[in-house]
DNA sequence: ATTTATATGTTGACGCTGTCAATATAACAT
DNA sequence: ATGTTATATTGACAGCGTCAACATATAAAT
């Protein structure tokens, strides 16, 4: 049997666990979280099967990592709004809205895999959970901005913050999941719709 | 009971196709639907492990069945808001909601089964789409006579189902999913405090 | 009643999967 | 040079969905 790795220096990647990652997410976007497969992804990548084993302990470990750098680049996405500090503090709030569904319909199985509940409920990561947190922080933020500015009530800031992400997280998975075939221009209409009747909900009276 | 067992088991098994309906329903309440496999579930009936084949065609079309039923029976427990017709229309409208909720914690892996998203995606069933829609118009008939009643705002009616919609079914699935580590009394105060919200944004001036 | 057809159930096999154990090699520290 | 650690490989195993071939119980046709 001839090891075509041990050539010369291929028998050491130089930075696998990077490039697991990398490739994972190019599956995930090509094919679907479903089509990663630790044989397949070794394949891509001109390793052996087993070699993932020596960077991740298994196979949901690599698929959570993923979902962290996941909720990493959302934080960021979301974060943009806020930095656009010529904009009212209310205007920076529903950019971030708009900012939220636009990265979910973007990167859609990217979205999926962070929500997909395995990853938190039965193989529970903490490093996920501050991963989640932090992107949640973010609304609580500006949320704690705007009220203190006046223009939103002063609910309790957790309630309000459940409320929104309810409303932005079920947008965008019943989209995602099929049960709501809106065209493109329904779609946006919808986004303004529930948009406006949030704030309805929550402004400043 | 999902249909009625004729009366003379005439078959090898009897009534096969329903026994892997239930079972498989029953395999989802106890283990989570990622227990489900053609061959623990056969088994627990006793028959081999390719009979279930006989009645489906494939994992997938079993799975999707089981989640018609589900649709069946959350539009059955969304309708009993409904019939209680001593109430107000709105007081309908907001037990409707509630009911929504209550269904969804009762029954998790029923109804993450029912919004997984591989089985409207990937593998479309003309009989699910039915099965959801149907969900989706107790929710808007009861819409439509809120309206008609002057309780809610004359908004676009599809619109304002989505709002809702993606309101409840955006909370239960955070709750099901983990991210919304909430002691019971907390959950409580956001159910309340999310029906109240949700009303601002829609209710008649 | 006997035969035929159809519906239903079984066994064997295949390729795919995740993962463990044992082994091999590279890189590094001494 | 030597030994240690980090990294990668091969072999093996059980579990999975599913196809093909076969078996049999029931229904239909004669």
């Amino acid at each position: 049997m001839i090891h075509q790795k041990s050539i010369k220096n291929n028998y050491h990647h130089g930075d696998l666990q990077n490039a697991l990652l990398e490739e994972t997410i190019k599956i995930i976007a090509e094919e679907g979280v479903a089509s990663v497969t630790l044989r397949a992804l070794s394949k891509r990548l001109g390793v052996s099967r087993t070699a993932p084993y020596r960077h991740f302990s298994d196979k949901t470990q690599l698929l959570t990592h993923v979902a962290i750098i996941g909720f990493e680049r959302f934080r960021k996405h979301l974060q943009v709004s806020k930095e656009q500090r010529n904009n009212t503090i209310l205007k920076q709030f529903q950019l971030m809205g708009a900012a939220y569904i636009q990265f979910a319909l973007r990167h859609p199985s990217y979205y999926k895999l962070m929500f997909s509940e395995p990853l938190l409920t039965e193989n529970r990561s903490i490093a996920l959970e501050v991963a989640s947190n932090a992107s949640f922080n973010q609304l609580l933020d500006i949320l704690k901005q705007c009220q203190q500015a006046g223009v939103l009530k002063n609910d309790d800031i957790e309630r309000q913050a459940i409320f929104i992400w309810s409303n932005l997280h079920g947008f965008c998975s019943l989209i995602l999941e099929g049960h709501l075939p809106l065209k493109k221009q329904q779609q946006e209409d919808a986004i303004v719709y529930i948009q406006n009747t949030i704030l309805q909900g929550i402004e400043a009276a």
